[in-house]
DNA sequence: GCCAACGTTGGC
DNA sequence: GCCAACGTTGGC
């Protein structure tokens, strides 16, 4: 099994959002190496949960894999938010998951917090610049992170 | 195939 | 609101 984490700016898309609807289709994702680490991901994989671009920058919460990967259709649809003319029901370039709530940890892990961690400091989450929304992420720095929640 | 211009992301 | 970092586009 593996683990990956998500961003999502929750003024679009918040951990609370995905508790209310249970599941969600992972859509909207246009670029490459993100799209291919959608395309990897496997049923029941978890998948940590990130709020971009707020006030409370950081983890908050868990979901996981509910559906492997199947076209995005959103793409072409022109009224979506990402629509993409190049990509067609015949030839699909997008593609998402479902995923499906977990949790809602009892804290915010933030992202300073993440930086300062030694271990988890080396998250491609925590480096200057990313702004890659899908990352996979190791078992040992998930289990950590479990572990600062936890208490 | 290069690379400058441009648009977007996302932390601060 | 600013700006650095990065991906994409398009002219050549």
């Amino acid at each position: 099994m593996k683990y990956w984490l998500v961003k999502s700016e929750p003024d679009c898309f918040s951990i609370d959002k995905l508790k209310r609807e249970r599941t969600a289709s992972w859509d909207g994702v246009r670029n490459y190496q993100a799209r291919n680490f959608l395309m990897e991901m496997k049923k029941n994989d978890l998948v940590l949960f990130y709020h971009s671009n707020t006030k409370e920058i950081g983890i908050v919460g868990l979901a996981k894999v509910s559906k492997e990967f199947y076209p995005d259709h959103t793409a072409w649809d022109p009224k979506s938010e990402h629509p993409d003319p190049k990509s067609t029901p015949e030839k699909p370039r997008w593609f998402m998951p479902d995923i499906k709530f977990v949790k809602k940890y009892k804290r915010v892990l933030p992202l300073y917090e993440i930086k300062k961690d030694t271990l988890l400091g080396r998250m491609k989450i925590a480096q200057k610049g990313n702004r890659l929304s899908v990352t996979s992420v190791e078992k040992k720095e998930f289990d950590r992170i479990e572990k600062i929640l936890s208490t």
